[in-house]
RNA sequence: GGGGAUUUAGCUCAGUUGGCUAGAGCGUACGAUUCACAUUCGUAAGGUCACAGGUUCAAGCCCUGUAAUCCCCACCA
């Protein structure tokens, strides 16, 4: 290869990915409709697949269409395509399917900001013009997304690409919402919803935000009706005279004040004694933090079992600042030790009222219009904004002396995700989804374990989720979205309208056996469309059979589970009677270096785009899986992806070197006979015959390869042989290698599977491996170990890969497409032997660098004595250790005696310089002393002899005999010194 | 109140059913340098596995408890 000293991502990738995409190879091959060959009926698919799965499917969770991808949607793609590159190398059909999302309210809201900035609001326009112009504005923003996604290597099948609002979605939802409305799952209600009133829409209970703030709690007092208060109170005085007092007229602001959660106090200190201050006996306290909503209060409640108002339940109350009497009624929800035990109820504007209006049947009456101003109030009050009123009816409370007390207090507040704004719970007609069978049938499936969750523990988070899920609210609002297919007749303004199904909802207004309906102006809950992901993308059919449905995987954040995949499942399950899909990946929150959550506000955002730009999009992927696992929310910094980029830059020169040494051979191989012959491939241990030599010819096809011969990469027509102990070692690492990047792939533990490469490819392939090949260079074996290791990080790093496999001489086709490696063929002794040279070779390095004065591997000679192993390798051990040679002892032992059990080497170190390293010496038997007595001591336990299993039992053993000799020897050393 | 996690080297994290001297990357220190790569090579230092008990021949891992940190859900008149 004629390449530069390092590689460039920034010159290949976007030429990669084009030729990728141009040959079509993103897109599987088989498709959706029947096969049967055999004319049994049944899918000739689906009878292979329990045994060969030869599918793999996954979509993409939709970017939104309007904006950019964030360091999310980096992770999301580097998990799902590593594993769509992986299932597409072991010979799967591998579909990926790209998405986008319309993304309802986010998109409503960047667009009404853009609106604003205009000059504009949304209420200037009817609900079809602004559709469609949204529409205009998602369309040209969504090539951005989609051009990002090529330049993370997203190995997506393109023409397959589904967006949120194309036909067949609609469709499918269409289908869906028809047949929960024919099953009576779906029914309109009165219901408080969360409103907010600057986007004028109502939020499902997940979208909301609640934090907790500071506020005020005002104590009003509601005067007792004269009729009948005043029998009430003697009658309870009779009663019960200890705990009566304490709901009635306090006489000071202080008392109120130390009485509020006083009751809480450890030790009961509600003795009759302390709280039988003054009473006015004629009203009762409530308190409240939104004294502006009382013209909408219907009742107080006090708790059934609160002895100081037993006997008031059922007696009325004047509202205060109206005509107004309310009932005092009993119920669960008035705490006793909360404020003064008597809470004021007002069902149409807060979801607990709401409840105990049901319970009590009690009149709903909004005060606040979606707006936000005051409606059905007196006059004075009109009009104005929740706020203005409150300020009003202070004053005027205070006025009359009905303001009694005002406290301080921390309550959680809910706001809206996006502006911020209060969400005010408002009184709405929705469309709501009876979840009850839904999440019961989801939760059934889940417990069969019919969906294996990474990590696990989501699984009983879900199923607690589902177990107390409420019904959904699905009607938006917003214009932009899908339409709720719902009709009613024009004009019917009764309170309970008949509603009508139907799917032209393109029209306003539609004519049905004469009669004119129209259409209903919400849109759907995007929820409510992207739970058919699984099924919509797939294009799931109820007629054929779909080999890509369920889905082998889920990959989404963990984030969204309640509000997406707890969705999924039960639509997948409604819809198909299927799961969606037989797993869930779930991956945490990317955090910045820190450990704190990226937001724009703390400036601590990493956009991928500018990684990728910096350090190519494979240095961006390996940097974002390293070092995370399913489900954490982890940190990360760009030094992990400056590793992946370090790693790719060493691949590539890897390749350089290796392509060097192949084209070097192959001009030898001219000029030159059969490799055979030449003298100085030695592997150090002595083999026979060549027999034995071709009979380890590498036999590295899978047995089970059943792929198309059409598909087949022949990534080398040769043969290898393995002609000294480093190849056999290599090839045993990669063995090794393979088989744990195809465990971690199984589980996916994807952190692991890059590291077990990155070292398998530095530490192992460069570092030894290759720099025992300056020596023997056996270009056949050097050709099929990188083959290997190059497709076996594909998956993880597309473009580096296959910039390399274009430029090999020996390669063809795309890497993305070759065929997984199979495993290598090598002698086992020959690569154990490597093993022992390693650590010989490590000894000299420690000591050499242990010892005084610098630039020491250039002084010494190494000796040996009688070692084989030794001898067969001099030349090896020599360029490994730098040593200016390596040569057999001539008569007796001299210099500095290496720290090896099973080999007499010598460094030959002037005695001055052994004098020096005394220290070091002693020290190092110090050391293995320690691990001797350690040994030792296992070995005394009977316990351990007994009962532990025999291959340890004789592994102590081992050691013990090797401390042993080792201590003598270096013994014996310190001794001559 | 209910549920789910986390705690291992200076930092970020691995460590599968308990089993050799607890690993990696980054960072740090020292050394190297024509000969694929300074985005390099070699060597080293750095750990009471949060704490306290327990089970076991053997515990980072299992059990009990404690502490700290974080997330989700519900409630907060």
């Amino acid at each position: 290869m004629k390449y530069a000293s390092s590689y460039e991502p920034g010159e290949y990738e976007s030429d990669i990915y084009a030729s990728w995409e141009a040959s079509g190879i993103f897109n599987p091959k088989l498709t959706t409709m029947p096969v049967d060959n055999d004319g049994d009926g049944v899918d000739d698919r689906q009878e292979n697949l329990a045994s060969n799965p030869k599918v793999f499917s996954i979509v993409m969770p939709p970017p939104n269409a309007n904006g950019n991808l964030h360091i999310g949607h980096g992770l999301t793609v580097a998990l799902e395509d590593s594993l769509t590159r992986y299932y597409r190398l072991r010979g799967a059909s591998s579909w990926y399917i790209p998405g986008a999302d319309h993304a309802g309210f986010e998109t409503w809201v960047v667009y009404e900001k853009n609106l604003e900035k205009q000059g504009h609001t949304r209420f200037e326009f009817d609900r079809d013009t602004l559709y469609a112009r949204v529409w205009d504005f998602v369309a040209e923003q969504r090539g951005n997304m989609e051009l990002q996604l090529r330049a993370l290597g997203a190995s997506c099948s393109w023409d397959d690409l589904t967006f949120t609002l194309d036909e067949n979605v609609i469709d499918r939802v269409y289908t869906t919402f028809e047949k929960m409305w024919n099953d009576g799952l779906i029914y309109r209600g009165e219901k408080l919803v969360n409103y907010c009133p600057k986007h004028r829409t109502a939020f499902a209970d997940i979208e909301v935000e609640h934090k907790d703030e500071k506020g005020t709690l005002w104590d009003l007092e509601y005067k007792l009706v004269e009729e009948d208060s005043e029998s009430a109170i003697s009658k309870h005085v009779r009663g019960s005279d200890s705990h009566f007092d304490n709901g009635h007229g306090r006489e000071s602001d202080t008392e109120i004040s130390g009485r509020v959660r006083l009751n809480r106090c450890e030790n009961d200190d509600r003795e009759p004694s302390t709280l039988r201050n003054g009473t006015s006996e004629t009203s009762l306290i409530v308190s409240t933090t939104r004294p502006e909503t009382l013209f909408g209060d219907v009742a107080v409640a006090v708790n059934p079992e609160d002895v100081r108002y037993k006997g008031l339940i059922g007696k009325h109350v004047r509202l205060p600042l109206t005509d107004r009497t309310i009932p005092i009624i009993a119920d669960e929800h008035a705490d006793p030790e909360y404020g003064t035990g008597a809470v004021k109820i007002t069902p149409a504007h807060d979801f607990d009222d709401f409840e105990v209006g049901e319970r009590h049947n009690l009149e709903r009456i909004q005060v606040i219009s979606e707006e936000g101003k005051m409606v059905n109030v007196p006059e004075k009050y009109y009009g104005m904004t929740t706020e203005e009123c409150r300020k009003q009816v202070l004053k005027d409370l205070k006025e009359q002396g009905l303001l009694k007390g005002e406290h301080k207090i921390v309550h959680s507040v809910a706001h809206c995700y996006k502006c911020g704004t209060i969400l005010e719970p408002m009184l709405k007609e929705q469309w709501f989804v009876d979840v009850e069978t839904l999440a019961k049938t989801a939760i059934e499936h889940l417990e069969n374990d019919e969906i294996k969750f990474h990590p696990e523990n989501k699984k009983k988070v879900l199923i607690n989720y589902l177990k107390n899920l409420k019904d959904w609210n699905i009607s938006r609002q917003i214009p932009w979205g899908i339409a709720i297919p719902m009709f009613r007749q024009v004009g019917d303004a009764s309170d309970e309208p008949d509603w009508i199904f139907d799917r032209r909802t393109h029209l306003k207004e539609i004519e049905k056996a004469g009669v004119r309906y129209e259409r209903d102006e919400d849109t759907f809950d995007t929820w409510f469309s992207s739970s058919h992901w699984p099924i919509v993308c797939t294009n799931w059919t109820e007629e054929n059979f779909n080999p890509y449905y369920p889905l082998n995987v889920m990959e989404t954040g963990a984030d969204i589970l309640f509000a997406w995949v707890a969705r999924m499942i039960m639509m997948g399950l409604y819809v198909t009677g299927k799961v969606p899909f037989k797993e869930v990946y779930l991956h945490g929150l990317v955090l910045d270096e820190h450990g704190q959550k990226m937001s724009k506000s703390k400036g601590n955002v990493i956009n991928p785009m500018d990684l990728v730009t910096r350090y190519g999009s494979d240095a961006f992927r390996l940097g974002i899986l390293r070092g995370r696992s399913a489900g954490m929310n982890q940190a990360f910094s760009e030094n992990s992806v400056i590793a992946g980029r370090n790693l790719c830059n060493k691949l590539w020169n890897i390749s350089r070197l290796v392509q060097s040494i192949v084209d070097e051979e192959s001009e030898d191989n001219i000029s030159k006979h059969l490799r055979g012959a030449d003298s100085h491939f030695n592997n150090g241990h002595g083999r026979e015959s060549d027999t034995e030599i071709s009979g380890r010819v590498r036999l590295n096809r899978c047995e089970n390869d059943d792929r198309e011969p059409s598909t087949l990469r022949n990534v080398t027509s040769d043969s290898y042989s393995t002609d000294n102990m480093g190849e056999d070692w290599i090839c045993r690492e990669i063995n090794s290698c393979l088989e744990q990047v195809e465990s971690c792939m199984q589980n996916y533990r994807f952190a692991e599977a890059v590291e077990i490469l990155y070292q398998t490819i530095w530490d192992k392939y460069a570092d030894w491996f290759l720099e025992s090949q300056k020596l023997y260079k056996n270009a056949t074996l050097l050709k099929t170990t990188l083959t290997s290791l190059l497709i076996a990080l594909h998956p993880f790093a597309p473009f580096v890969t296959e910039a390399i496999w274009q430029n090999l001489s020996w390669t063809e086709g795309f890497i993305a497409t070759a065929k997984w490696p199979a495993r290598l063929e090598y002698d086992p002794i020959s690569a154990e032997n490597f093993e022992n040279i390693r650590i010989i070779v490590s000894e000299v390095r420690t000591t050499l660098q242990a010892l005084p004065g610098a630039n020491n591997a250039k002084k010494y000679n190494l000796y040996y004595d009688n070692d084989s192993l030794v001898d067969d390798n001099q030349l090896l051990i020599k360029t490994l250790t730098r040593v200016p040679a390596v040569n057999s002892l001539d008569g007796a032992p001299r210099g500095l005696r290496l720290a090896l059990a099973n080999h007499e080497l010598y460094l030959d170190v002037p005695e001055k310089v052994v004098k020096q390293y005394k220290d070091a010496l002693t020290e190092k038997i110090l050391a293995v002393g320690r691990e001797l007595d350690a040994l030792n001591l296992r070995m005394s336990n009977p316990n351990y002899v007994e009962r532990a299993p025999e291959h340890l039992v004789k592994e102590t053993k081992d050691q013990i005999k090797e401390k042993e000799s080792l201590i003598s020897r270096l013994k014996t050393q310190l001794s001559i010194i």
